[in-house]
DNA sequence: ATAATGACTTTCA
DNA sequence: TTGAAAGCCATTA
């Protein structure tokens, strides 16, 4: 398999997390079929340009936790995932019991 | 081919 | 709960 196909697989995980909802890198990478690769999923979401139709907003890190990157889109993505209506808790952390994507399971 | 880097995760003090 | 350290793995230099 192409590391171009595992890119695109990737790209694509990413856009299907459904909006209002978050997934971790690690799950991104998983559901890629690409365990053990959740930093790759963060560099590839950090290579996207900028007008991109990537949801990269929807990805944070393990816990609900947003991870610091270069830059301010931090920021940028707490606001993003606000208006869609994901709640962020005391210390800024997402509660991906109520907002994680695989949740519908119960 | 070796070394450094990074939008990660887990473990331990 | 918080912060430091190590483990992991593909990309870059």
């Amino acid at each position: 398999m192409k590391q171009a196909d595992q890119y695109a697989e990737i790209r694509a995980v990413v856009g299907t997390i459904p909006r209002g909802r978050v997934a971790t890198y690690g799950e991104v990478a998983r559901m890629a079929g690409l365990p053990g690769r959740a930093r790759l999923v963060g560099t590839i979401l950090g290579r996207l340009e900028d007008p991109s139709p990537i949801p990269w907003h929807r990805v944070v890190g393990a816990g609900g936790r947003i991870r610091p990157r270069p830059g301010s889109g931090a920021l940028e993505q707490r606001v993003m995932l606000e208006q869609e209506g994901v709640e962020f808790g005391i210390r800024g952390r997402i509660d991906l019991g109520r907002f994680g994507w695989e949740v519908d399971a119960l």
